[in-house]
DNA sequence: CTGAAAGCGCTAACAG
DNA sequence: CTGTTAGCGCTTTCAG
C-alpha cells in the first residue's frame, strides 16, 4: 500500500495524506477521515520514501567495540533510553576493535544516511583520525576525549588518582598497578598517570617491576598478578585499571595464598556487578557509564537540532565505594 | 553527490554506474573509469535510493527487553557477528519488557521496511499474538518456542531436570525452587516443570511452601531467599531459575549463616561470569547464548533468502558446570 | 555490452 | 485550507 492507493482509499488527494502524517493544515474533516482510513488499512508511510525527500533518516548509528561488557551495555542503554523517546532508532555496528571494521562501518552509515553518530572509542589509529577529519556526520565521541569532536567521558585520571590515595591512607607502602595499554587515552594513559602523580604527591616514585599492562580481560588481569608473585616482589596494595582485571588478580591471589586485604589491598575502577559479589567485595570507583550514554545522545539531539548552546564536551564524575577489598589493615 | 553527477565526472551513463555497483555487464574499460572516479570521489550511492527500487533494507531489526543483561548482549553479538558477515546493519529495539513498546517497534520496522527481524522474546501477551499473527517480514523467535514460528530456544526443561538430579545425588533430601512468572514460558514454566519431574521420579513430591517465585534480579533473590529462612522451612538445597536470583540466594545465605554448600547446596542456570567469580563458585546449566543469537541470524538468512531447507526451529543443549556450590555433603 | 526513460513512495512549493 | 506537480537518487526494462 502506498500513499496513491491509500489516498483514494481514504477519498483524498495524497498532498492530505502527506499533511496528516506531518502536521500540516487539515481541515477537521478530511482528518476525520484520514484518521478512520488509518485505522482500518493499518497504513504507515514509508520511512525510505520519506527519507529520499527529506534527507532525514531518524536512525542514529552506534560504533563500539564490543557489545558484552558491562560498561559498554550500559552505554548503549543510556543512549537506547533518550533517542527511543524521541523516536529515533539505532543502528548497532560491533567492531570487535577492528579498526577495518569501525571504518567500514562509519562508511556504510554515510551510505544509510544515518542522522548522527555516536562512537564509542577505544584507541585512534591514523586510521580513525582520517575518517574522522572528514566526516560530515554529526558526531559524538563516548569515552575517550578527542580535541576538536563533541565527547562525553569520565574523569578516569582522577578516579585512579583517588584510590591510589585509598590505598596509601589505608597503610599500603608497596603499590602496584596494573593496567592497560596507553594507547587507549583514558582507560590506559590518563589512569595509569593518576596512579603515578597520586604516589608523587606522596613522595613516592613507582617501581617499574610493579607496573604491569594487561589485557581487558579476567584472565589477563590473573596472569599480570601470577608474573608479580612469581617474581617475588611482594606488593602490599594493587590499583587494577578495570574490575574485571581486578577480579582476574584476585583469583590468581587466592590461589596463591595472598590474601586481601590483609596481604594485598585491591582497588579498581568500573564498579561493575562481578566487584560487588566476588570472593572479597572489591573497592571500586564508580563511573557513570548510563549517564554518559544518555549525555551522549542528548548531546547529539543538540547537534541535530542546531542547538549551539548545550553542545560540547562533557566530563562526568566518578564515586569511590569502598568495600573489603580495602579494609584497613586494622 | 548523486549518481548523475557521478556519471557525468566519470564520463558514462548513470546506467553504467548503477551497473557498476551491481555487478551488471560492463566494459572492462568504464568499469576502469567508474573505479579510478570512485577512488577520486569517494561516491557511493544512496542506502534509501536503492530501498525504494529495490524494496531490500539490507538491515534487521532485533527487539529485546534490555540490553544490559550478560545473556541478552551475548545472543545480539551472536546475530551480529553473522549478520555483518552478510552485510546487514542491526536496527536495534530495546523495549524495557513493555509489550506496548515491543508493538510500536514492530511498527517501526516495518515502515522502515527492515528485511527481517529476530525477537528476543520473554512473554506472550494478546497483544504480541495479534501482531505476530499479521506480521509479514521473515521473523525468527529467540529464547522461547513459539508454535507456528521459527525459533530458537534451549533445552530449559532439561537444564532443571538435570540440575535437581545432581542435586539430589550430592545429598539433598529438602530441595527448594525460586523460579520466575510462568508467563515466561522458557525460563520460568519449563524450568519450573523440570524440577518438579525431576524430583517426581525420584518419589519425591515438591514442598509448595518451599517454590518461590522471583523477579530477575539478584535482590529479588535474595528477598526470596529470605522469606524461606525466616519461615524457618529450612531447606537442603535449591535450584534456581537464573544465576543472577542464585547469586542473591547465596549473600542472603552468607548474611544469615547459612553456609553453601555444607549447609546448602546450590544450583541454577545460565552460567553468567558472576556465578564463577562469586563467593562460592556456583554450579550452573551452561545455556549457548552466543550460539543462539547466531542461529538466530542464519536461520532469519535461511527465511531471506529463501531457502525451504534450513529453516524451522531449533533447540540448543545445555552442559552442567560443576563448582563448589554442590559440592558433596562430605 | 550500452543509454534513455520510466518509475519506486513520498514531500514541498506553488497556485488556487 | 487544498490539489497539482516536480523531483529526491536509484535500478531496470527496453531497444539498440
Amino acid at each position: 500500500m502506498n500513499i496513491t492507493e491509500f489516498a483514494r482509499i481514504a477519498g483524498v488527494s495524497k498532498a492530505a495524506v502527506s499533511r496528516f502524517f506531518n502536521d500540516g493544515y487539515l481541515s477537521d474533516e478530511k482528518y476525520a477521515r484520514i484518521a478512520r482510513a488509518v485505522e482500518e488499512t493499518g497504513y504507515a508511510p514509508s520511512a525510505q520514501a520519506q527519507t529520499l525527500r527529506t534527507r532525514r533518516t531518524r536512525q542514529v548509528g552506534v560504533i563500539l567495540p564490543k557489545l558484552s561488557g558491562e560498561s559498554t551495555a550500559r552505554v548503549v542503554e543510556g543512549i537506547s533510553r533518550v533517542l527511543d523517546a524521541q523516536g529515533y532508532l539505532l543502528l548497532l555496528a560491533n567492531t570487535y576493535n577492528d579498526p577495518q571494521r569501525e571504518v567500514r562501518y562509519l562508511e556504510l552509515f554515510r551510505e544509510n544516511h544515518v542522522d548522527g553518530i555516536i562512537f564509542l572509542a577505544s584507541i585512534f589509529t591514523p586510521a580513525h583520525e582520517e575518517v574522522l577529519q572528514n566526516i560530515r556526520i554529526p558526531l559524538v565521541i563516548v569515552g575517550q576525549e578527542y580535541p576538536g569532536a563533541h565527547c562525553v567521558y569520565h574523569d578516569d585520571y582522577g578516579a585512579a588518582y583517588a584510590l591510589t590515595e585509598l590505598l596509601l591512607a589505608r597503610g599500603c607502602r608497596r603499590p602496584a598497578y596494573i593496567g592497560v595499554t596507553i594507547e587507549d587515552r583514558a582507560a590506559g594513559q590518563a589512569r595509569r598517570e593518576g596512579f603515578v602523580r597520586a604516589l608523587a604527591a606522596h613522595d613516592l616514585s613507582p617501581n617499574p617491576n610493579l607496573m604491569r599492562v594487561s589485557k581487558f580481560r579476567m584472565d589477563a588481569g590473573y596472569a599480570q598478578m601470577q608474573l608479580l608473585l612469581e617474581k617475588g616482589l611482594r606488593p602490599d596494595g594493587l590499583l587494577c585499571a578495570t574490575d574485571n582485571i581486578a577480579i582476574g588478580a584476585m583469583q590468581c591471589c587466592r590461589e596463591h595464598g595472598v590474601r586481601i586485604p590483609e596481604d594485598l589491598l585491591l582497588a579498581a575502577i568500573g564498579d561493575n556487578d562481578l566487584g560487588r559479589v566476588c570472593a572479597t567485595p572489591l573497592t571500586s570507583a564508580h563511573l557513570h557509564y548510563h549517564t554518559s550514554g544518555e549525555q551522549a545522545a542528548s548531546t547529539l539531539l543538540h547537534l541535530l537540532h542546531k542547538d549551539k548552546g548545550a553542545t560540547g564536551s562533557t566530563e562526568l564524575p566518578f564515586e569511590i565505594i569502598e568495600r573489603t577489598s580495602t579494609a584497613p589493615k586494622n
